[in-house]
RNA sequence: GGCGCGGUAGCCAAGUGGUAAGGCCGAGGUCUGCAAAACCUCUAUGCGUCGGUUCAAUUCCGACCCGCGCCUCCA
């Protein structure tokens, strides 16, 4: 069964095919600026855009598809966190990335295959601006910034419709300031590809024809995909954000420069919103990933609440969604148990699979996924589930916190409640879970033991 | 103002021109010293409002109300 994924370009519903005589299937994900950390609106993305990679190799095979995702650590918020921390960009960077594909890891998004930097792909970011200049579709401002002239290419705006967009004066737009360097372009329109250095960047320059500076933003994914999967790539996705004006002016920058289509296939997936409203700082909505584990929620929890909506729809993201997704496992984990290894010829989960398949609807892949759990009579055998859960990138290992993290206070009363229990003074012992709980931790009795847990917030 | 999306049970959320998946919560039960877990059963005459088309609409059409996103460097 072949994925079908919602195209932004045509609109319409499309199946992936590699287009490459190799049968390699070419797959750009515009990833993270990495100054902070990733918040999990962020992370719905990136999730989202592993499920594909893993549909994608379930269904071509994984020699067969080549994920690449880009790190953007030169830019202005790059740039403005290395300066106000005193700290080189590399550093901060560094640093940040490091977090990141952390992140990733305890998210299970498996790593792309090529994942490149901006900054150690400056010659090909020159090499394509070059490439513009000379064709006429760029031009060199008075400062050394150097600018797309978006009315060079016909084609522009096809993406995003920007044709049919307008501005009026009196709306929200009204009021914001151009950008800094507007005077410096011919048409407000036009987008740099190259901005000349000024005081604010520091150090964070590097030589170019037209004098010292740093790439655009839009230039590295085009640079950088060209680089890694040639002129014409099978799929590029990102945030909806991205598509105007990042996809529109990779597009217009890639189809100048080579001549060819620049993507096949455009995927988009929708914002998350937290607590009904989008997430800010100002309204308190923003959660990192090491807020929620703090909270007590484990990683995969996250994963799961943020598959549960469809990726084209805005997803409400809650902490009650958090808990119910938190339990949703736990009930696959213990059916998961039920299920002999082996031995079951029929696929009782397809259903999960052609859900996915269609347009990756993993709110209903999901739903199919219980549905059958909850009909015990099916005969299912742990290999057949575990695909589908690999697809999803569900791993179910159980979350125990480990004995090290256990204050030592709270170890000494769970002894001596087990000591209690074991005794049979079940007065003493229930005033210590009473003592437990009210500390916070949770006392899981099992037949030769106990487990201790954090209570959940 | 332009472009686009959505309003389905307490919460999250699929879906279809033929009479509402699933998860969580809640209620009852089995089991267990307690707690937890697990398992079983139940839980929307209803799908924003009002019209229209139709044998039949939550699903199509129109109007209206409400919410959200994007509109030049936010996934």
């Amino acid at each position: 069964m072949a994925l079908r994924l919602f195209d932004s370009l045509s609109r319409e519903l499309r199946e992936l095919k590699p287009s490459h005589p190799d049968g390699i299937f070419r797959f750009y994900n515009c990833g993270p600026t990495v100054y902070a950390p990733a918040h999990i609106g962020n992370f719905r993305t990136f999730i989202i855009n592993d499920v594909i990679r893993r549909l994608l190799e379930l269904e071509l095979g994984p020699a067969h598809v080549r994920h690449v995702r880009n790190l953007t650590d030169v830019d202005d918020k790059t740039i403005k966190r290395a300066q106000e921390e005193g700290r080189s960009l590399a550093e901060v960077t560094r640093q940040w990335t490091d977090k990141f594909h952390a992140d990733c890891a305890a998210l299970n998004c498996l790593p792309p295959h090529v994942e490149p930097a901006a900054t150690a792909h400056i010659r090909e970011q020159i090499d394509m601006i070059a490439c513009l200049v000379e064709k006429g579709n760029a031009y060199r401002a008075a400062d050394g910034s150097v600018y797309f002239k978006v009315s060079s290419f016909d084609d522009y705006g096809r993406l995003s419709r920007v044709k049919e967009r307008q501005l009026d004066p009196g709306t929200s737009l009204a009021g914001k300031p151009q950008a800094a360097d507007a005077d410096e372009k011919e048409d407000a329109s036009d987008f740099a590809l190259w901005k000349a250095h000024k005081p604010d960047d520091g150090e964070n320059a590097w030589a170019s024809p037209w004098g010292r500076g740093r790439p655009g933003w839009h230039i590295e994914c085009s640079a950088m995909s060209k680089k890694h999967l040639g002129d014409t790539i099978d799929l590029h996705t990102g945030g909806e954000d991205l598509l105007f004006p990042h996809h529109e002016n990779e597009i217009a920058q890639s189809e100048c420069c080579n001549g060819v289509p620049f993507a096949r296939h455009w995927y988009h997936s929708k914002h998350l919103l937290v607590n009904g409203a989008k997430m800010s700082k100002s309204l308190g909505n923003l959660y990192t990933l090491d807020d929620l584990v703090a909270k007590g929620f484990s990683p995969m929890a996250i994963r799961y609440a943020l598959l549960m909506g469809h990726p084209r729809k805005q997803l409400n993201f809650t902490l009650d969604s958090l808990h119910a997704a938190e339990r949703a496992l736990a009930t696959l984990r213990a059916y998961r148990a039920t299920l002999p290894a082996t031995g079951i010829t029929e696929n009782v989960f397809a259903p999960v699979q052609a859900a996915l398949d269609d347009d990756l609807n993993t709110p209903a892949a999901l739903g199919a996924l219980f549905t059958i759990v909850n009909r015990r009579e099916l005969q299912a055998d742990a290999g057949s589930f575990d695909r589908v859960m690999t697809a999803l990138g569900l791993k179910l290992d159980a979350p125990v916190a480990t004995k090290s993290e256990i204050p030592t206070a709270i170890l000494a009363l769970a002894e001596k409640r087990w000591a209690a229990k074991l005794a049979k003074d079940y007065a003493t012992a229930d005033a210590l879970r009473k003592e437990l709980t009210a500390a916070g931790w949770s006392m899981l009795d099992r037949k030769d033991g106990y487990s201790l847990e954090p209570s959940k917030q």
